[in-house]
DNA sequence: TTTTACTATATTGTCGACAATATTGTTGAG
DNA sequence: CTCAACAATATTGTCGACAATATAGTAAAA
């Protein structure tokens, strides 16, 4: 149950994802160069491969491209991290709303579950749920939406470059207390099926997220 | 100023436009299959050329792709519509919010002047409004939220499958005198450096417009 | 007749080579 | 020495062919 996991069928795929990962986890460095035949030899894969997963990161808004020119690693900017999560307060806001209104009892119970585990950990003082848990959350929130357009946007775009910019800002910070709080009160809402709070919680919820890191930031970059 | 001219650089590029355009239009109908060869021989290019267009359109969400089976032009559905305006109601609300924060006065003048060209023809009783002049202000809006993620997840994707439903469905409605009244109480909060009022009139104004066509697929299809 | 296994066919996935464009390096004029 | 034009090199764009997988058709067995 994690938006990371996706099983790869043919070479294509495979390299996608494996160049994926390489760019968040910041192994091909952001701003850099992407050759077509560097990549090829290095995945062990021919250009057209390349070609393609390059085609797709592209679209993933994780590299950019120029006709005749080529493709370089995205660079992380203040201003793309504030643009990102303009977006992400905007979908997730929704998925909450839809969650609050399309989940299954089921469901609802399921994510109350979770909450209840991070619970001990965060008791336990267990720092996992800063990064897994919180991805578990959120994504358990937007497949309950049970909206395929916005789950497709959220898992196969904003999250990657999301967590781009956690990985390479080196984010393992304080929040895990708080951010807990926040999702507590988002899940009631959802519980509740009151989708205008649980949107509005959830936004408030991003954009705290977004003021931490943004000062993360500022404290690293000058 | 509309966000279907693109320039096309690259023979890829070109194909990538056309079969695009001819998926909206309904040249290439919904649900049907997109074989790689015979589209080739189509567009006089290279099966490397479809591919890479294909792959584009599946990112786009105008086709569905399996591996190693095919592609197919995405079917139109009534729950498709609905998710689909779910989306465009919360990304073109966050546009209409950071464009009363971020337009330039230059721009929001501009803006005015678009809406009085409309009016002209409202007047007139010009149908022209109904398509170009509507796509033209939720454009000019997006454009203002200075938000280049936003921007290209509307203009690239979002706004092409609207148009699909809309042409397929026959959309040449009503709606357009009351539309250009609900334009201009967004261009007023915007004017007013408001964007908590611009971002709920514009999510209203979307989920009018989605009601429109959702019973105009009713009337049509039952 | 139905079902299953197999064969033949068609379609997609992958590759290496050639063409077109951009970049770099060099040479010559001023 | 500087700059411009040109040549050499490298990189991306495009193509046709082969490999792998899925589908359709056929024949044999129950």
């Amino acid at each position: 149950m994690s938006p990371f996991t996706e099983a790869p069928i043919t070479a294509s795929d495979k390299t996608f994802i494996a160049i994926r990962s390489d760019i968040v986890e910041g192994v091909l460095a952001a701003g850099s160069k992407l050759s077509e035949v560097e990549l090829s030899t290095m995945y062990g894969v021919s250009r057209a491969i390349v070609r393609e997963a390059i085609n797709r990161l592209e679209n993933a808004s994780l590299v950019e491209r120029k006709p005749n020119i080529g493709a370089k690693v995205v660079t992380l900017t203040h201003q793309g991290l504030v643009q990102l999560y303009q977006v992400r307060e905007a979908l997730e806001g929704m998925a909450a709303r839809l969650a609050a209104q399309n989940m299954s009892d089921e469901e609802i119970s399921q994510l109350n579950g979770l909450l209840a585990t991070h619970f001990e950990e965060v008791k336990d003082g267990e720092s996992y749920y800063q990064e897994a848990g919180d991805v578990d959350f959120h994504y358990r929130i937007l497949l309950g939406s049970h909206n395929q357009q916005l789950i497709s946007m959220l898992s196969n775009n904003i999250y990657h470059l999301v967590r781009m910019y956690r990985v390479q800002l080196g984010m393992a910070g304080p929040r895990v207390t708080t951010a807990f709080v926040e999702h507590k009160s988002i899940v009631q809402a959802i519980s509740n099926r009151d989708g205008e709070l649980a949107e509005l919680l959830m936004r408030r919820h991003i954009l705290y997220s977004k003021n931490n890191i943004e000062t993360k930031l500022r404290t690293v970059h000058e």
